[in-house]
DNA sequence: TCTGGGGTCCTAGGACCC
DNA sequence: TCTGGGGTCCTAGGACCC
């Protein structure tokens, strides 16, 4: 059996950690530059508004009801979900950690229902006491189950945040009354093309041939099948080291700016250079992109070009050249840039490089200095030493308005009593 | 006025090989 | 008229996830 815990709320609930005022108030959490509700409390899930929506156009329940919102601190999201992935990990020898606020426990150790009910029972008393988020846990043979049995926790009080799907009339139970569209890996293709057969639960769909999901819906679906029938074929390991490396903005207000583009481009590039060194690892291409808004009905021209080095690189210098040949070769004067990124790709270990018979570059030389900056970074700050394309222009790229100290990460901003 | 950010995996088709 | 058969690797785009 596996178990799934599954953080309630999560952004919402992280800022409660720090906010008990908030407990039974309406709060949401929201995008980059407060664009758009990326939590909800079930206060505000009641009011009927959606994932996803922006926040402009929710200010009217704003006022009415009183909604806090908070601009996204991913500092403080990101530590409390360590701590919490440490207690979960005490309590199986194999934790899948599967998104900041989900992981899979194997629980295969544990062999009566009892047990299993108990032991995740005193996972969530722990991570609430410890921690002071509330969870749901889903057990049941397949990843796919759990995950139905954790929205049954989470959904229906007299389960106290435990739900376990153990015998096949419990599985039937469940599946017939959970919606299709629901189901983990069913996304709005794979449900509009079952509605359309006719298939409105996931049992109805369980219940079709295997040849049915394989034929309609190809490998993915076809695995969605068999886990919802019992048959566990999901793996969810964590890569040892990420395929991609994205960091991407948008702009609070277009940039008409080619130098303040420049520079903020050169912060993501520095940022992402500085992840691909963390995970030890060297990139051999980066797609360098910035276009205006999407929501602009004109077709404006975009900066989008794949650089491709001669050796993989994780050098933030060598990076920041063709960064900033490829912005000032791509820049348009009459383009109003709203977001811009770059994604880091060809991604694999550093040990492994090969060196190049025909390289100019002294890489000993340049990776040392690199080396060298990391290290007085970490130890005195982020940006102690940087290049000096970076941000000095105090112009104003994002907007957070309503951040909550970085309370656990931060020592400036650690919380301080008055008694 | 205002619309997020970061990932993974699969598939089909093209280029290329013998 | 008729134009093989089998394979690999890469890429772009789609679908999905949180």
């Amino acid at each position: 059996m596996f178990a799934l815990a599954d953080c309630n709320n999560f952004f919402v609930s992280c800022e409660r950690v720090f906010r008990p005022d908030l407990r039974d108030k309406p709060v949401v959490v929201l995008s980059g530059n407060d664009g758009c509700v990326v939590a909800r409390s079930n206060e505000v899930k009641r009011l009927g508004i959606k994932m996803g929506v922006p926040f402009y156009q929710i200010q009217n329940e704003v006022r009415k009801y009183g909604i806090v919102h908070f601009s996204s601190n991913f500092a403080l999201y990101g530590d409390l979900s360590s701590r919490i992935m440490r207690i979960l990990s005490r309590y199986t020898d194999d934790l899948m950690q599967y998104s900041i606020d989900e992981a899979f426990l194997d629980m295969s150790h544990l062999t009566s229902s009892e047990e299993l009910i108990r032991t995740c029972r005193a996972i969530r008393e722990e991570v609430l006491r410890g921690i002071g988020v509330p969870l749901s846990l889903g057990i049941a043979p397949t990843k796919t189950l759990c995950k139905v049995a954790a929205d049954f926790a989470k959904h229906y009080e007299k389960y106290y945040g435990v739900c376990i799907i153990d015998s096949e009339e419990k599985r039937r139970k469940a599946l017939a009354l959970y919606p299709i569209e629901e189901v983990w890996g069913i996304g709005r293709q794979s449900a509009a093309k079952l509605h359309q057969a006719g298939i409105k639960t996931a049992l109805d769909f369980a219940e079709h041939s295997e040849l049915f999901a394989r034929n309609l819906l190809h490998k993915a679906g076809w695995e969605v099948w068999r886990e919802l029938n019992g048959d566990a074929c999901v793996e969810t390991r964590e890569q040892p080291m990420k395929q991609t490396i994205t960091y991407s903005r948008t702009f609070a207000h277009p940039v008409t700016e080619r130098a303040l583009l420049e520079q903020a481009m050169s912060e993501f590039c520095a940022n992402a250079a500085l992840k691909l060194r963390k995970q030890h690892s060297v990139c051999r291409q980066m797609v360098v992109f910035a276009h205006a808004s999407r929501f602009n009905n004109e077709d404006l021209p975009a900066i989008s070009q794949t650089v491709t080095f001669v050796q993989p690189v994780a050098n933030t210098g060598e990076m920041l050249e063709r960064l900033l040949q490829v912005v000032r070769s791509g820049w348009q004067d009459n383009v109003p840039y709203k977001r811009a990124g770059v994604i880091l790709m060809g991604i694999e270990p550093a040990a492994n490089t090969q060196l190049q018979l025909f390289d100019e570059r002294n890489r000993e030389r340049d990776n040392r200095l690199q080396q060298a900056i990391d290290k007085v970074n970490a130890h005195f700050g982020k940006n102690t030493v940087r290049q000096a394309v970076f941000m000095q222009g105090k112009q104003k790229l994002y907007e957070v308005g309503q951040k909550s100290p970085e309370y656990t990460t931060n020592f400036r901003e650690i919380m301080t009593l008055h008694v």
